[in-house]
DNA sequence: ACGCCAGATGTAACCGGTTACATGAGCCAG
DNA sequence: CTGGCTCATGTAACCGGTTACATCTGGCGT
């Protein structure tokens, strides 16, 4: 009862594996008498060929491999749902394995990809050059997602978080504001960093008054950084959180302590999550779906030709009522 | 400048390929002097061994193949997370293949995993029982997940809709509520339909009045539904929607028209997403992470003993201010 | 009638691992 | 000194496909 090879059908068709791997790779060299034999052996056996024999002969695996640090809900699904599309699109199949722990595990993630993918789409924020390109399998096709470390070394794709932040603060300073609060991300997140970075900069460009506070990503620490800025008497008239969950709770500290959004204090985020549109809240979109498509886009398209490099990808404002009231939600 | 085979180590370490496998694989019958040869030699040629040709000859993959259709964000991540989980703490793999089109396009990417995964975890709500017996590849041990077809022949496991429903309208009953109103989910979604006849059937066990509205599960539609039912005068004291975002669309249908919640009218949800706790809705919760990691733990589990039959998976109230309002948020 | 060619088919090596079985070395008991 | 045992190691078959190359057939030209 165990499964049909090429051999039982080839066997039952009175044929040899050749004929019959030929049959079924759609070659125009087998007889239409052949042919039908064939077609008949198959369907009486349920016969379904073996892909991973096949990718060992071929040295083709029709996969790419997908390694991601334990994300966010939002980000994790559309980003997989964006290399999916792309990958269903052209025939591959997505294989996942998740980064959950550091080091060692990483680096055997990395290695059980070898021989079942044919390239790999790698998130790993957390780790350094050296171990990356020490785990990663030497040969085989990577491209890095938001990954600082050893972007020289392979191709990767980063999101433009400078000018979204430019974005943000251009269309505060068009709107008169002058003394700006951001509310930063994590001290260990690069995306957080290069905010925070870039809200320094443009800030500066513009002969703004920007404090920086800190968070950490969940809306608590939005709240809190507000209320404290607020029971300090600080004075600002618009509050960019590096995160739509911040901003959110800036929105709700704001509001609870009695001040018009956006009239006396505009606010914005960061990512566009579901949420925020429900609060129409001002904030930079990051399509991250389409990330995904086009880190395996770029990557199926390198194992033609090989393009090294660095790509960024840039996201959008979006303007809701959170800084301008005739903006309809 | 080809990948180091397990051949070519040997060569280097001056032994079979035999031993090399044995040092490997952390076999006892390998002289000390032997492995450190070994370990020598990999290192010096980066050598990682070919996941692929391993399958093969050990018939077995360490990978589970997870088969879905084109699902809505929150649902899809938190599924794949769960079953992610899982599956690392097991050393598995997930191969992922969304099934976009029907028919046969479906069957290909059923018949894809077939030699590069252990077993199969399915949901493909569209398929009929015959298609989909005909699409699964024979011998794979496979689960079914959310899907009525078939179920006698496949282990499977279900969302119990039935209990949700009854949960709410029990939660109802309990609050005095006498006339409720269902806003239905599309036709040919199986939980809709689960959930519209589960919600008959509690409020005949209740004797109380039930009215049914057509929805089509996105925000606008529980919108619209409610400002139908208030034009036409109908007297309600309760909406329960088949998912939150129509139950959302009714808050704001309903609050709009100047009606307050709960007092004159409760509403509630099903499903639990984030928003439904921004809002401090009613609703009822689903697991689906944890729905995740039981398909793939009864799965893997099956692997080894088979372990037919179907299972539920249960839902929980989760009671807010929509219904309640000393229900804090 | 014969040689040549095209086209269908078969044989067997190969992809890169694992492993049953064979081999050979070293040790000990008789 | 030798048979028998243990233990490390090697040889080669095997997993299930693909494919280079060999073989066979029939048709055609001269």
């Amino acid at each position: 009862m165990a499964e049909a090879t090429i051999r039982d059908v080839a066997r039952r068709a009175q044929l040899s594996v050749a004929t019959v791997s030929r049959a079924l790779n759609g070659f125009e060299n087998v007889s239409e008498q052949a042919r039908e034999r064939i077609t008949a052996a198959v369907a009486e056996l349920g016969y379904v060929p073996h892909a991973g024999a096949r990718s060992l002969s071929l040295a083709r695996n029709n996969a790419i491999g997908v390694v991601l640090p334990d994300l966010h809900g939002e980000f994790f699904s559309e980003f997989v749902r964006g290399m999916d599309r792309e990958a269903s699109r052209r025939g591959y199949l997505l294989l996942l394995s998740n980064l959950h722990a550091g080091g060692q595990q990483a680096a055997n993630a990395l290695r059980a990809m070898r021989g079942r993918v044919d390239g790999l789409i790698v998130m790993a924020p957390h780790l350094g050059a050296d171990e990356l390109s020490a785990a990663l399998p030497k040969g085989l096709p990577s491209i890095l997602i938001n990954t600082r470390a050893g972007a020289g070394e392979h191709p990767s794709i980063h999101l433009d978080n400078a000018a979204g932040v430019r974005a943000v603060v251009d269309h505060l300073a068009s709107l008169g504001r002058r003394r700006l609060v951001h509310i930063a991300g994590p001290a260990d997140n690069i995306d957080a960093q290069e905010r925070e970075t870039a809200f320094r900069e443009a800030v500066a460009t513009h002969g703004l008054d920007g404090r920086i506070v800190a968070g950490d990503f969940e809306t608590e620490s939005g709240e809190a950084a507000i209320r404290r800025l607020l029971a300090d008497g600080i004075e600002f008239d618009a509050v960019f959180a590096a995160n739509d969950n911040m901003a959110i709770g800036a929105l709700e500290a704001l509001r609870a302590a009695g001040k018009r959004v956006p009239e006396e204090i505009a606010v914005v985020g960061f990512d566009d999550i579901p949420l925020a549109r429900h609060v129409e809240m001002t904030t930079v979109r990051v399509r991250i779906a389409e990330l995904g498509e086009r880190a395996l886009q770029r990557l199926v398209d390198g194992l033609i030709k090989e393009s090294g490099g660095d790509e960024l990808h840039a996201p959008e404002l979006v303007i809701r009522s959170t800084t301008d009231p005739k903006a309809n939600g």
